[in-house]
DNA sequence: GGAGTCATGTAACAAGTTACATGATTCG
DNA sequence: CGAATCATGTAACTTGTTACATGACTCC
């Protein structure tokens, strides 16, 4: 699914600047599900409303450049409902941390273990962040609670087990020493 | 971290083909951290070749083109563990699936839920996976047994949660209701 | 005065995918 | 006889990022 179709979705919710959905791919809803930068979202916006799926309606502003409000159209909610409808991909997932983990015997000292220390604050970040966000009052659907509680369970299980194992990443051999003795 | 990188740490554990590299993203112990088509993985071993970090070994084959068998350099495996070294970036995350669930109220009756047992399943598959990765050779030394665990301990606690709140999934309202009242 | 927020947009670039080209062998 | 496996490589294309351009206002 490209980010045109995310974007699509979102509008489903209500109606949002192209500076707020970004806003929600960082602290929303969506952090940690999906990602995109301005340089991809502007252009995506522009290309749904040539498109009609949504409608763009220019907001003046004094001091800042027209804010530009989007809603979707009928149009566009039939075809996202649509394009949802016809299966979802396999996951896409790029972890520098677990490639880290795989090749941690060839770190020097302290390094590895470094990572498994952020990790863990990231996820504990993650975790407050969930419980805040269940609280807010569109997630009260039943399905974002789903969403929601998936991410805390996973999440909690990651902490619970690296702070269990993490002493299979201290014990380490060095990575000059590895190469000494292969 | 680029495809590249990935390829030049793979060829820590040993020699290898671009052939036998794209398997390991798909059924090695790569799968589900890292993936690659063929088109980036043969220029990117073409380019660490030039770059004196791989060193490429033709081998001649009946019936079939020369194989290219790669195998790491000293200055490949110095160039690796500094690129790890610098630290990691955060995980690039994207989830059809989780974008479906948090559009799960506007699909039609049954679709989200069948999405749910098409996880479930896939899950169940990541195990047996992982339970196997675990007890082949090269996973002996530990960090590899830490990966793979998380990867267990997250996978089942994703299952666990599915099962026991799917409810939340099969009670969403079909689509056009749901607009209706909106 | 510098950093951060609000606000949009484009051009240059990077990265990676898909599809094509080639071709023998083996398994069902 | 078709599909899968083994095996490499390239060109066209898609997608998305980074950096730049513009500009005011507010908080420290």
């Amino acid at each position: 699914m490209d980010i045109r179709t995310v974007c699509l979705g979102l509008l489903t919710f209500g109606e949002a600047t192209g500076y707020e959905i970004k806003k929600l791919f960082e602290d929303g809803c969506f952090a940690g599900v999906f990602d995109a930068s301005f340089g991809s979202i502007y252009p995506a916006l522009t290309r749904l409303a040539e498109e009609g799926f949504v409608h763009g309606r220019a907001e003046a502003q004094e001091g800042r450049p027209d804010k530009k409000v989007y809603s979707i159209t009928e149009r566009g909610r039939a075809y996202f409902i649509q394009e949802l409808s016809r299966g979802v991909a396999p996951d896409h997932v790029r972890s520098e941390f677990l490639i880290a983990m795989i090749f941690a015997h060839l770190l020097p000292g302290g390094i590895a273990d470094a990572y498994v220390d952020e990790r863990i604050a990231e996820c504990r970040k993650a975790i407050d962040f969930l419980n805040e966000t269940a609280q807010s009052p569109h997630t009260r659907i039943p399905n974002m609670q789903f969403t929601i509680g998936l991410g805390l369970a996973t999440t909690r299980a990651a902490i619970a087990y690296m702070e269990a194992n993490r002493h299979l990443i201290d014990d380490t051999t060095p990575a000059r020493l590895g190469a000494a003795t292969a």
